[in-house]
DNA sequence: GCCCGCTTGTAACCGAGGTTACAGATCGGC
DNA sequence: GCCGATCTGTAACCTCGGTTACAAGCGGGC
């Protein structure tokens, strides 16, 4: 994890432009109390019953907030990219409770901490708050929708969503398509094969070519 | 749904002390504005894929917000009592979205709906944003826990911590517990059976008595 | 007392998904 | 070309939870 000088105000108005109205000394108040670091893929950012030291702002690569299983799988809850924030820190520092998932790099990843004191300080600033509660109302509803998901769909209906939305061509192996699910690798190879033998797509190796996105989107919808 | 008179500044203050917080001209403007509704139990506030019409203050009773399975069963997700407010009501409004899950009173339901623009001008009050802004926090917390739950934990777990922290008796039926897991009433027996033969429960008609509250804790905590 | 409706108990059966345990395929590096 | 690592395919087996289909218990109303 190296640090290195925050960078100055007009690249992050440039990723996060509800900064362009805020008041511009709580700005330059925050960017001064801010460190930045970068860390390498794989970085595990914070984790279960951590608490929460300050407010990050994804600049460059990307955070996979995902929910242990006591067996090591794991399952995405959501992922945060530049531009966005990590809602889940925001919701410890207002409640002041402790991480309740993991996060963790995804990609080299570099990120500008604010210290709690220079969070609390934006949420004065209409705008950035305005920002804050359409970042909380996007992600209860990618929550809620998760909730429906793990509960009610089969296994084939999300994969078969996963797959969608992603071009024609997914770079990609079945371990992480399982990953992205909460399962394990054979199930996902079983299911693919399933797929392939409908001919809806064809498999090779690192990656799967869609061949007829309506039935998958049938089996996503109906599960057939 | 029978409508009445808005309930006076001070009774709703006694409910929701934020609002004694907040600048005395917007809250008698809001009062002004809300219409109050008493409905009966089991009264379906809200549907997936309803508009959001306005923001609920639930006087009395309570609201049972759920994911429905399109084969009937359905998942509660939270719910909202007196002095709370409907957290996804307010992310509908924020995100102009339409609702995503199903909101029914679960006992006779007294609330008070402020029309949209209200809502709006209350967010500028200080407050009422930090009031806002905790049960945004608290909730995602909350689903988060949900999705954990029903991703990772066996039913028999999810069961024993349903049992625990009501007292030491029960009155409630084996389809009540089920509607409140997401599953049937077969399984539910079946599994209370199991707790009876190791002694932690006695069962009889409409309730149950928790003998051992380690005993389920532990069944909570590790599946045995 | 008798009937009807709700609640509970139970058993047989099934399917989805996870686990275990391999074997073969493919690739990059040396 | 050989070796090891990674990725894929597959089969046997198991567990959990859901489904179906009853029977019996209890309770209140008439």
């Amino acid at each position: 994890m190296s640090v290195e000088r925050p960078p100055d105000a007009g690249a992050l108005v440039a990723l996060y432009p509800v900064f362009a109205r805020v008041r511009r000394d709580a700005l330059d108040r925050c960017i001064g109390a801010a460190h930045t670091v970068r860390v390498p893929a794989g970085t595990v950012l914070f984790d279960e019953h951590n608490p929460c030291r300050g407010f990050p702002l994804v600049l460059e690569g990307s955070i996979r907030v995902a929910k242990a299983a006591p067996n090591g799988r794991e399952l995405p809850l959501y992922r945060v990219g530049p531009g966005e924030t990590c809602i889940i820190s925001s919701s410890c520092l207002l409640g002041r409770t402790e991480y309740n998932a993991r996060g963790v790099a995804e990609l080299d990843t570099a990120l500008m901490m604010l210290p709690r004191e220079c969070f609390a300080a934006l949420l004065d600033e209409p705008p950035f708050r305005d920002f804050l509660f359409s970042l909380f109302a996007e992600r209860i509803a990618g929550l809620m929708q998760l909730v429906e998901e793990v509960a009610f769909r089969k296994l084939d209906q999300r994969l078969a969503a996963l797959l969608l939305g992603k071009g024609r061509m997914l770079r990609t192996t079945h371990q992480r398509l399982a990953d992205e699910l909460g399962s394990v690798r054979e199930i996902v190879t079983r299911l693919l094969k399933g797929f392939a033998d409908q001919g809806l797509v064809a498999l090779g190796r690192e990656q799967v070519e869609i061949l007829d996105p309506a039935g998958l989107r049938r089996i996503a919808a109906t599960g057939q």
